[in-house]
DNA sequence: GGGTACCTGAAA
DNA sequence: TTTCAGGTACCC
């Protein structure tokens, strides 16, 4: 679950759960996360924890059971497509299928599941190698100036939908949001992101700071089949207005929602709400 | 830029 | 059996 809305809400869930725990071990089971350590983070204990781009970032203090060095570790997680990452406050935790790696931490278990094992974890001793090039959407600097500036700098002849998925212009930005952003600005994904008017700039400026606002507001997007009682379950797929909802009729105009492949990926969008001069 | 690769599972 | 899936790194 892993655009911004979705680790944010993760950071946002596990940060108070996990302050101040000391860590005990590290199981790793899958030969792909090997190069993880668990001596490097033993005997120290979880400080903040963060989102930074997509990624989860937990804060390793010195201070634990054990003399470690004093600066802080960072623990920077990306879950990718299907990466979770699960609290069980049990030291014995049970291991849900595609479980990948755990820490064990006092009073219980932060479990790391990934089915398709995209996801990576990394232990670094410096945050700023972990930290995106691109613009956090959320964040104050994030203008319509900016944004415009952005937009006109290289680039600028891609598909707009393209272009919001690029994470070294806007980090955070995935293919669910890309779409329904969209939708909010009224503005054609096939549109040359180069070649926006002011006010389309300033339309697709709220609409990001709407859309993921609302989706974090509703724990984001969670498909969830795959139920697991320990998981972060979002409800803002009951507010999606476009992605997958090809076929059905445009909350706004009732036109049919229509799908595209761009990059080899899907893009929902409304024909006659989203127009404009491509 | 676009195509392909990395993985696994669910659904069509 | 084939297609699709919330991401990104790497190839020309």
């Amino acid at each position: 679950m892993p655009e911004l809305p979705e680790v944010e809400t993760i950071a946002r869930q596990l940060a108070p759960v996990l302050h101040g725990r000391g860590v005990l071990g590290l199981t790793v089971l899958d030969p792909r996360l090997a190069s993880l350590s668990a001596r490097a983070l033993a005997g120290r204990r979880v400080g903040a924890v963060q989102r930074l781009g997509k990624q989860v970032v937990l804060r390793l203090e010195a201070g634990g059971t054990r003399r470690v060095a004093a600066a802080p570790r960072w623990l920077v997680v990306h879950l990718r497509m299907t990466g979770r990452l699960l609290w069980q406050p049990d030291p014995q935790p049970t291991l849900p299928r595609h479980t990948r790696a755990w820490w064990g931490l006092e009073g219980g278990a932060l479990v790391f599941v990934d089915p398709r094992r995209f996801g990576t974890v990394a232990l670094l001793e410096d945050l700023e190698r972990a930290r995106p090039r691109g613009l956090d959407p959320l964040a104050p600097e994030h203008s319509v100036e900016r944004l415009a500036a952005l937009l006109a700098g290289g680039g600028g002849r891609q598909p707009l939908k393209a272009w919001l998925l690029r994470q070294d212009r806007l980090v955070g930005l995935g293919n669910i949001y890309a779409s329904e952003i969209l939708f909010a600005a009224r503005l054609d994904p096939r549109r040359e992101a180069g070649r926006l008017g002011h006010a389309e700039i300033a339309r697709l400026h709220a609409a990001i700071a709407q859309v993921l606002s609302a989706a974090i507001a509703h724990c984001g997007t969670t498909f969830s089949d795959f139920q697991d009682a320990h998981g972060v379950t979002g409800s803002y797929q009951d507010y999606l207005r476009v992605y997958q909802r090809e076929g059905l009729p445009c909350s706004r105009c009732a036109a049919p929602v229509r799908r595209l492949v761009q990059q080899q990926r899907s893009t929902f969008y409304c024909a006659r709400c989203q127009r404009g001069a491509r």
